[in-house]
DNA sequence: TTTAAAACGGACAGGATAATCCGAATAAGA
DNA sequence: TCTTATTCGGATTATCCTGTCCGTTTTAAA
């Protein structure tokens, strides 16, 4: 079992988290995010691309190509990356699992895990990739 | 996707407050259990027999068989269920999935997740489940 | 123009979890 | 004693997610 995410998606925020700390450094490759992350190539590519059809980060094919943020990164949170991946599921469904479960109609259990599940998004909502960029002043060595 | 648990935790949930909420009827079957959860009947009572084997609560074989609470459901907390079916894994494992990371060597959001982290196991170790019993002075219609 | 390095796409394999099936053991009540 | 209702246990199947494979397309550089 993975914390709170599906596997593709925790790939993803590393991902992504990794372009943003690498960000001067222009395009970077599936096989260098995937040797540094300890992940498979295959699958943190097929994880970006889809990162990629929502216009979140680039890619570019052939020699020098890779993958790069493509908005800004102030305006890329986490929160984002988290629903295009796995949706809304974590932030919608009862914790126990209950379908019946909302907010007009609760669980036993539903007013205790209400303000877990409104921190945890409020965390990622304000949590931007920007955060993750290495600072400005910092002296950066090329590999 | 689950939220936080796998289903077979979700189930040991759902399956153990319904025997509190029902405590009073002594012993209710898996069938009863299933059929007012809308679950598999199977999977619930292979589920509880593992509650049963760690004596958080009871069954009785043969006709007016069914399964109880075995202890004071004011010791019984929510906690003490997701661990025995889950381990420890949501309240330990790193919320991007990164293997490396523990508290003396965090990852980028460590600091972000551990204060949730820390709110959801008091959540669930502060609620027990005598919380779900059917208030003493409330009338209980046979079913 | 050739070569090498990269993303892309589709198909497929593997594994863990979820769910089902079925027979055996057990116990209550007629 | 017989029947019925129940848990128990093992084996099997189904499903979804994860991961791999491989050929194609694209592009930069030699």
């Amino acid at each position: 079992m993975t914390v709170l995410f599906s596997r593709k998606c925790e790939y993803a925020l590393q991902g992504v988290l990794y372009l943003a700390q690498n960000r001067q450094r222009g395009n970077i490759s599936a096989e260098e995010i995937a040797t540094d992350l300890g992940i498979s190539q295959d699958f943190i590519s097929k994880t970006l691309q889809g990162l990629v059809k929502v216009g979140m980060i680039q890619s570019n094919r052939g020699k020098m190509g890779g993958f790069s943020l493509a908005r800004d990164p102030e305006s890329i949170t986490l929160l984002e990356i988290v629903k295009i991946i796995d949706g809304n599921e974590a932030f919608e469904n009862c914790v126990m699992g209950l379908p019946q479960c909302h907010s007009d109609s609760p669980c036993a259990l539903h007013s205790k895990w209400q303000p877990l599940r409104e921190a945890a998004q409020a965390m990622l909502s304000s949590t931007t990739v920007a955060q993750f960029e290495p600072s400005k002043t910092e002296v950066i060595f090329d590999r």
